[in-house]
DNA sequence: ACAAACCGGTCTGCACCACAAACCATTTCA
DNA sequence: TGAAATGGTTTGTGGTGCAGACCGGTTTGT
């Protein structure tokens, strides 16, 4: 016995990525600073949790200076949007699963 | 810094879980072999996640027979029902999140 | 009568991971 | 020359999803 064909996405599933990748789905990039406070997270599990993301591919990091002070963007990749519509799609097929 | 006002019942948040309750939610009942069967996972894993899902009190566990052999047949409560509901509207909420 | 298979689990071990807190490098303020 | 703020990264740890071994009982096959 194995296989576990979920299809659901573990990346995205966890709620606090879920709600990151959303915010970032609806703006152009977000700063570390700025999403530190949309998210309400601690700095640390924001780092992880953007990091993460950022190893599967879905968003683009951005390091940079605002003057003098380190700066780091974020946006969604391509590989990132078509992602998480793959993941609202099967969490549909779950949804509509009623029954057999 | 703390709190993670995150809404999503984790006891539903995960995949195997969310699977099992919604093949429950279809039907008035189900034995064990039927949701091995319907959900494909191991029977300790089964066991484990029903155990969580009654412990929360989110599902009934009725104990029985078929002649000599026993039978145990797990049922949604009203209180599952509505952890249920509540689930998906927190989601779409989330779904619905896009940038601030 | 004995073995093998089925039913409904429990228990064990492992691998992963979310989270907060400690830490670190700069820079600004006094 | 510090002290505190800014912008993050690293670390420690408890929690848990998962497969598979095991188990008591029943039934079936030979």
């Amino acid at each position: 016995m194995s296989e576990t064909p979920t299809g659901l996405d573990r990346v995205i599933h966890e709620p606090a990525r879920l709600r990151l990748l959303m915010v970032l789905s609806g703006v152009d990039e977000a700063d570390f600073k700025f999403l530190l406070s949309a998210l309400g997270m601690t700095k640390g599990n924001l780092s992880s949790h953007v990091d993460r993301l950022a190893q599967a591919g879905y968003v683009q990091v951005l390091k940079g200076f605002n003057g003098k002070v380190t700066r780091t963007c974020y946006r969604l990749t391509e590989r990132g949007r078509e992602a998480i519509a793959e993941y609202w799609r099967e969490l549909d097929a779950i949804r509509s699963m009623r029954g057999k």
